[in-house]
DNA sequence: GCCAACGTTGGC
DNA sequence: GCCAACGTTGGC
């Protein structure tokens, strides 16, 4: 199957892309949301991820990353002391999945929001559109369009 | 730090 | 099943 493209979303000072690359790898915990758990459901083992950085100035793609392991239930969710605590999550049929990625590179150049709405060929990302989405699908033609924004060959 | 936009919850 | 109230996200 073809390999997909993805944009996952990180607070900057939460989680940034120098964590994940110091990590190597991480566990995407704490989706509470069903649209972004649906996309990660979706995600096969080589599938690549723009890594976006929201909450800092200026919000933007500041890298990328692959799927490393395919979805599996969250085990934040049944952890009672965990922020992420969901009581009415059944461990028979969990609510909440995620999937584990992999750092690959940070762009010289990050790809700010700005940027990207001002590009006519991004005009229908759901970055643009959807703001409040985490976890979104990417067409190619858009990551491809973002790397070279970047300085990057795909 | 503010607040608009959006998703979820829960009363009816 | 509707929708008001509430909580959260994320740009600014």
């Amino acid at each position: 199957m073809a390999t997909r493209y993805w944009l996952m979303k990180s607070e900057a000072d939460v989680y940034s892309i120098d964590d994940l690359e110091s990590d190597g790898k991480t566990m995407w915990d704490g989706v509470r949301n069903y649209q972004a758990r649906n996309n990660m459901r979706e995600m096969k083992k080589g599938d690549r991820v723009l890594y976006y950085h929201s909450r800092q100035s200026p919000p933007a793609v500041v890298g990328l990353a692959t799927v490393v392991r395919e979805s599996y239930p969250d085990p934040t969710q049944f952890e009672p002391k965990n922020k992420y605590f969901d009581e009415k999550s059944d461990s028979e049929d969990p609510r909440w999945w995620l999937v584990d990625v992999a750092f690959d590179r940070k762009f010289d150049e990050p790809v700010s929001l700005h940027d990207i709405k001002d590009e006519p060929s991004l005009s229908e990302m759901v970055l643009v559109n959807n703001s409040r989405l985490s976890v979104q699908p990417v067409k190619k033609a858009e990551f491809d369009r973002v790397l070279k924004m970047a300085g990057e060959k795909a």
